[in-house]
DNA sequence: CTCCATGGAATGAACCGTAATTCATCCATG
DNA sequence: CATGGATGAATTACGGTTCATTCCATGGAG
């Protein structure tokens, strides 16, 4: 298990990483085969077992080391939002946004890791909930600020944002031919959320 | 292939999708052995196929019927409905209601039929298409009726709803200590698309 | 400067368990 | 006894994982 090679081939462990998103976001996980990965990142198929302890593992590291930069990034961006509703714009923008920096690894978070806790008995994906709890953080905000409705809840908030996000997300990749643009539905989901499907308050 | 025994064994068909959503929804598609959907339905083995093409036609024809039941009754239940809006609100319970009425067959349409067109190369969920619509229905009726907005943009607010409530399916059937109750958390949603997250509006 | 020893990294062919599918056989019914 | 549904053990393919072998960078010795 080689931490970091001094000559050339430290980035191994990354490439491997880089094919497992493409490979397992074009076939599946189940349907992707741990030769295929090896072509893909240009290793023969052993090696991958000397930086993974095996299929599963690869799946999880995957998700762990991409979804921490996810989170840290958009802790970073939406920091800079002046109000709790600016935060949510950023946080909303920055979500489809990704769809179009990561497509593939967006994918394979979106559609693999959900059913992860189906054949991964104990794994908990700790990472997931670091993203949703900074959309508690900024409905926490806007509520103390006034800027959200008080009686609020925002654990099932949190779930209908995300939600809307990821449903349509998952739209997006799907459809082949791009029906519409990331950013622009970005727009569309945060008035919906923000003002509601309503004409007129109740 | 038998069409319908006019003995006993009739239900030999239903049982196994009885027992494929049972064993599907615990364990994932994958990981499920037809063995053991055999075994759960009290079948041998070979009997499975001769219903169902393989494994496979099994998942795709438990989607097909199921989800067509599902469409047919909310169809029925939201005609009821006196505006748009209160069919928005049948539309919403009904959805989290068939947590408590089908909890295996939601997890089978929520989980694992999403990445079925992963591997199901050509197969389209037709029937997931009849479910939005129901739902773009009822959207268009209520800017027609004026009462949602009239810029709403029906192809992203049925994703945005139903991804709202497809969510909070997820958390309610991954969280084992049952945090809340399905028919509140619908009351929670429809306010919060209807109204939106906002004390007032801009 | 060349040669060789050393050890860790990489390889990929072979192993092996698993599970989908088949089919020779059995059995109930009319 | 003929028909056709049902059975479940056997077949077979597949693909994750292992590990004996090879490769290669380094550095010490001659």
């Amino acid at each position: 298990m080689p931490k970091r090679v001094s000559s050339q081939g430290g980035d191994k462990r990354n490439r491997i990483l880089r094919a497992a998103i493409a490979v397992f976001s074009r076939k599946g996980f189940f349907n992707s085969k741990v030769s295929e990965i090896a072509r893909a990142s240009g290793v023969a198929d052993g090696t991958i077992y000397l930086y993974f302890k095996n299929k599963d593992d690869l799946l999880i590291s995957l998700f762990e080391e991409k979804m921490s930069e996810v989170v840290a990034d958009v802790i970073q961006r939406t920091a800079s939002g002046g109000g709790a509703l600016e935060k949510l714009k950023i946080f909303i923008d920055n979500h489809m946004d990704l769809l179009e920096r990561e497509a593939g690894l967006i994918e394979v978070l979106q559609v693999e890791i959900r059913q992860s806790s189906k054949f991964l008995k104990d794994y908990a994906p700790v990472k997931f909930f670091d993203y949703l709890d900074v959309l508690s953080g900024i409905l926490e905000e806007g509520k103390r600020d006034g800027v959200f409705r008080q009686d609020l809840n925002v654990g099932v908030a949190r779930r209908v944002v995300f939600g809307a996000m990821d449903e349509l997300s998952r739209t997006y990749i799907l459809s082949k031919k791009q029906k519409f643009h990331p950013s622009i539905t970005a727009g569309e989901i945060f008035r919906m959320l923000s003002e509601g499907l309503c004409a007129q308050r109740a």
